[in-house]
DNA sequence: TTAAATTTTTAGATTTGTCTAAATTTAATT
DNA sequence: AATTAAATTTAGACAAATCTAAAAATTTAA
């Protein structure tokens, strides 16, 4: 099936927020949106219409098995782009998502399929999400966040949960990234935040807000 | 100043037509962007309103020097895209026109001196069409078609002009090609046909209409 | 268990880009 | 020069996506 711009943004939050929450409701997705929720319950019922939605009114609502394959399309072509952003085009991590909010709408099947096997198949894009493949299928990785390790574990980064323009400035002046390794020190029990110690680099403190967001494995 | 993908496809097409001939009518924009035109009207008056077009009603219209200069962003978006699909991805150079029409209209500027970058500043894009500079300057190349050409030189394939999938798919038939060699042994003055020789491989008869599109260098 | 607050939907308007059909202007021809 | 033909524009409509304001349904709470 084909859908506008809209309408894959549209499916594409109601994905993400499906996620965390089950149902979904109207001013949720609204404010993930930036829109109002007269404008969601006309675009629901256009969703709704080409039954990709389970939708009645006052409900809330979720996206069906049809639906779900429809946002993995899109979260696949956001993901390969921003890789091809970060990787081939030496983009920083924190510069690439708007850039691939517009081209996850290019149409082409075998643009993306080429793209994919250009840059290698890659399993993660430059925040550490998933790539799904063309069948939708996601790849799991073993992490937990980074406020749940142990005290003096070597740990590996490998995904932030929160890709505000605002955290990864952040990140970036911590010299934190993908793959960057990290021992917890310590933990304040007074605000939960962290010393932490950064490979080749002097101990620091990190909030707990912030350690929240960012996901490591053990190193094998 | 910010166009939409529609107002930058009319930019285009009067681009390519004022090229052509000076000033631009109603009906062959209509005809070029296979749409009505009282439609083209319509867009007429909102591209005089931004300022970009020379036009008065029932006298024909073209660019003033901002309008040239939109267009040459979206044609150097255009074969830089095109470049880029037939050289990284390897799409044959006759499917890379709707893909290239729908990635132009991505906005993002640094994206787009990235991907010049990283594809090594070419001059000319998969069918032999300059890609303007940043500033809209566009590479010049001494090239004639190949209709005109004397017999028994040795030149070289440097663009085509009739990019229709009929003609590239006509092409391929023949085996020619950008920076394919040729000679021409023999021009029939019944139809204007020329027997060529492509090299390596046996003579063959090409039409006039296809000569005519053919554009060569002489080999240095 | 009503009343108040919140959420959601409807009704009607707006913008962009398009269309058809009719009117207007310009060009061509007798 | 008058008439016909062609090109162009206007008038009015429509679809997609959005909005505001008001109505309806649901939830919360006194």
């Amino acid at each position: 099936m084909n859908f506008s711009t809209s309408e894959e943004n549209y499916i594409k939050s109601i994905y993400h927020l499906q996620q965390e929450t089950g149902l979904v409701n109207t001013n949720s997705l609204a404010a993930e949106m930036q829109t109002r929720a007269a404008s969601v319950t006309d675009m629901l019922k256009k969703l709704k219409a080409k039954k990709i939605l389970q939708y009645e009114r006052y409900k809330g609502f979720k996206l069906n098995e049809a639906g779900k394959k429809a946002a993995l399309d899109v979260v696949r072509k956001h993901r390969l782009w921003e890789f091809f952003l970060a990787e081939k085009l030496k983009f920083d991590w924190d510069k690439v998502h708007p850039i691939a909010e517009e081209l996850e709408h290019i149409s082409s099947d075998e643009l993306i399929q080429r793209l994919d096997n250009f840059l290698g198949n890659p399993s993660f894009d430059p925040h550490g999400d998933p790539i799904p493949d063309r069948n939708g299928k996601i790849p799991v990785i073993n992490q937990q966040s980074l406020s749940d390790i142990p005290l003096k574990k070597t740990v590996t980064v490998s995904s932030v949960s929160n890709q505000t323009a605002q955290m990864l400035e952040m990140l970036k002046h911590y010299n934190i990234a993908l793959g960057t390794q990290i021992m917890v020190l310590k933990k304040f029990e007074f605000d939960g935040s962290l010393e932490i110690k950064v490979l080749k680099q002097s101990a620091c403190i990190i909030s707990e807000q912030v350690a929240k967001n960012v996901f490591v494995h053990y190193v094998q």
